[in-house]
This record gives C-alpha cells, structure tokens and sequence, in this order.
DNA sequence: GTATCCTACAACCATATGGTTGTAGATCAG
DNA sequence: CTGATCTACAACCATATGGTTGTAGGATAC
C-alpha cells in the first residue's frame, strides 16, 4: 500500500480523485503519458483500496477511500510513537540516581 | 522516500533504529537474509535520509531520523486534509440557500 | 446499422528491485 | 605479523516496475 503511494503520479490523482471522481479518461489527460500508463497506475491503486471505481455509462468514475489513507497514515504514526517510548525511557534513565556509562549496542 | 518504507524488512529496521542504535551486522542477525541484503536495504534507507550511520571502530551505527519519519506522516497528512477540506465544500453547498440551478432568465 | 469514445488487457522493452555469492579494505585480538 | 570480524562493493539472477503500442469489447452518438 505504501508502495502505491511511492510514486508522484500516483500520489497526484489520489490528490484529485479525493476532491471528487473522475473518469479514467479525464485523469488521463493531466499526465503526459499515454492513456494506457495511467490506467496501469488506477489500477495498482484499486488493488491497494485507495481509490474505489463506479461504472456509469461507458466511463469509470474513481474515487479516493480516504479510509485507506488513514491506514497509511497511521502506520507512519507507529513510528513516532516507538521515538516517543524511547525518549520517555531516556528521561526515566537520566532520572536515575546513578548510571555510568549508558551502553547501548548489542555485544551478544 | 516512501518506497524506502514500502518494504516489511526495511520498515522492520527503522522500528529498531529508532529505539537504538545497532551495527549492520547486528541488524542482519535478525532477519533471515543474507548481511549483504541487509547491508542494501539499510543503504536504501539511508539514501532516503531515514537512517544515520555512525563510524565506531570497525563497526557502523545505525540509528534512526525521525524527522525524515515525521516528513512522510506529514506528506500522507496532506490527503486527509484535502478531504476534509472537500467535506467542508460540500457542506457549503448544502448550506446554500437556493442551489444554482443553470436557470439564467428570469421571467418576471 | 456505422462511427466514435472509454476502457480493459496483452505483449513488449528498459530499468530497478530484492536477493545471492564473491572479493577486498579496515579494524581489532592474539 | 596472522587471523577473525565488520563493512563495502561488484557481478549476477529472477522478478517487478513504469512506460510504450496494439487489439478488442462495451456504450453512446449519428
């Protein structure tokens, strides 16, 4: 999922499809790429569940699942959350009494 | 930069590196990889700037950067407000007195 | 009906990826 | 010094990626 979001095109009709659908097509022509390429790249996105398609008539509207966003976003969060462990059980080491030498690395 | 986190094994170091640092080989005991896959998804890592690496001896410390981490939170953060600000519009809309119909003439 | 548009999918190419093994340079222990 | 360890880097392979073109089907317009 994140893999999907690697990518700037990507990333810029996730951009737009979140501010409402657009058909394949129209999305197409932002890009100068061929109609083919971007299609490739809706589609890695739907596999991912970031954006949903809506058959009306002979177009596809795609639209972003902000849902799966979140998701992604709240994965990245993790992150700071591991740093924020570790730098409250920094200030608990530092509150301690006596501590020498603070070693860190793993000698086994 | 978000490639380099588009990876379960990479995604794994960071975790570790942000709780303290481990040489690469120590890092590369943990996973059942050969060192030298390893010692590439860290130079990925480190090509993102989401690694440091320090010289100690004959080994390198790799700790984490959580300001790289906190950039890509921060990048994924923007689509959540490009949705808000869209549910905002549409609110907006909804609000609207009288919708605007294309009715251009007004037959008094 | 035919023509046109939108989409899907396949084949193909160049390049990048994730993994391997092997070699070589630094550094530390003896 | 020799030997062991940590690291870097190159070569190689299988596979996935991002792009292309071409073909085919479904829906609409005429």
């Amino acid at each position: 999922m994140l893999h999907a979001l690697a990518d700037s095109t990507r990333r810029d009709i996730v951009t737009h499809v979140l501010q409402g659908e657009h058909s394949v097509s129209s999305l197409a022509r932002r890009y100068p790429m061929s109609f083919a390429a971007v299609q490739k790249h809706v589609a890695i996105l739907e596999r991912a569940d970031l954006v949903r398609k809506r058959r009306q008539g002979r177009e596809q509207l795609v639209s972003g699942n902000i849902a799966a966003v979140r998701d992604a976003t709240a994965l990245l969060s993790q992150f700071e959350e591991i740093w924020r462990a570790r730098i409250d059980r920094m200030g608990e080491i530092l509150a301690e009494p006596d501590h020498p030498e603070p070693n860190q690395g793993d000698p086994t």
